[in-house]
DNA sequence: TATTGTTATACTCTATAACTATA
DNA sequence: TATAGTTATAGAGTATAACAATA
C-alpha cells in the first residue's frame, strides 16, 4: 500500500469508528428518553425548545420538511407537553413547551447527560483535546488540511 | 454553574457536535452512493463484502433482523451485484461479489475515501491524535474516566 | 409573488412472527 | 431442539405536492 492508500484507509476507519460511536449516543438517547415513554424525533424537539421557536426555525435545525414538523407537534401538542402560540408575523406558529413539557425536558436532559458516553468514557483532559477536534471537523471552515 | 455543571453541558455540546458530524459524513455517503444510483442500505452491504460473508454475520455487522438481509440480498441480485452461494453448512448462503458487484464497490469505496470529511477537514497531526480518542469513546473498554 | 404552516398521501427503512430446511 | 434463511406483514420515520392564510 502506498503512502497515500494508508492515509485514505486510515481516514475511512476513522470515519467508521465516528459513524459508530455517534450510533451508540443515539442508542443511548433513544433508550434514555425510552424509559419516559417518549419516540426520539419528539424527544428531539422537546429538547431543542430551550425556547419558543417558529416550526420553521426547527424545521432547519433538524434538517427535515416542515410538514414533518407539523406532524411532531400535533403528537406533542396530544401529549400537552407543548403549545402553539400565534408570532407577530400571523403566519408564524412559536412552540412552546408547557409546564408539563418544561418538566419532562429537564428530566430528559438530566438522565441524557448521566449516561453520556464523552463524561463516562474520557477524562477531563482528553476531552479537552477532542473539542477542537470536533469544531475543525463540523466544517463551519472551509476545508484547510491535506496538503502533500 | 457550578463546575460539575458545567461539565455536563460542555459534554453534551460534545455530544451534539459529534452527532452532528457523523450525520454529515452519512449524508456524504448518502449523496456519494446515490450517484452510482444505489440506496444507502444496498451500499453499506456491498462495502461490507471485501469476502462472502454469511448472510447472519451481515445482520450482526449492521445490528439488524435477519429478514432485513434476506431483503437487501434480493435486492442486490436483481441488479446483479452478489449471488448467494451455498455454504458447507447447508443452511448458510453466502453472499458473494459478482464481478460487476466488485466493479461497483471499488468505484463507491474510492469515490467515498476522495470526499472524506477527516481526509479533507484535519492534517495527519489531528488525525494521529484524534484515532485514540475515537478508539476509547468506542468502548469496548470498560468506563475508564471521572473520577472527582 | 414568496413564505408559513397544514393536509393527504406515499415512500424508505426496518422489525416481528410464523414458516422451512437443515443441524 | 436450536439455528439460517425466507415470507408476509406492519410500523416508524420522513418526504412530496397541493393548498390556505398571510406577507
Amino acid at each position: 500500500m502506498s503512502r497515500q492508500e494508508e492515509r485514505f484507509a486510515e481516514a475511512g476507519r476513522l470515519s467508521q469508528l465516528l459513524i459508530a460511536i455517534a450510533e451508540e449516543a443515539k442508542g443511548d438517547f433513544m433508550d434514555t428518553v425510552g424509559a419516559f415513554g417518549l419516540p426520539v424525533p419528539l424527544a428531539r424537539v422537546l429538547v431543542l425548545l430551550s425556547t419558543p421557536a417558529p416550526m420553521r426555525d426547527l424545521a432547519d435545525q433538524m434538517h427535515c420538511d416542515r410538514s414533518y414538523i407539523t406532524s411532531l407537534a400535533d403528537q406533542l401538542e396530544e401529549r400537552g407537553l407543548i403549545t402553539r402560540i400565534p408570532g407577530t408575523d400571523r403566519r408564524v406558529k412559536l412552540l412552546t413547551l408547557t409546564e408539563d413539557g418544561v418538566g419532562l425536558r429537564d428530566k430528559i436532559s438530566a438522565a441524557v447527560a448521566e449516561r453520556n458516553m464523552i463524561l463516562r468514557r474520557l477524562t477531563d483532559d482528553e476531552r479537552r483535546t477532542l473539542a477542537p477536534l470536533l469544531e475543525r471537523l463540523r466544517g463551519d471552515e472551509p476545508d484547510a488540511a491535506c496538503t502533500e
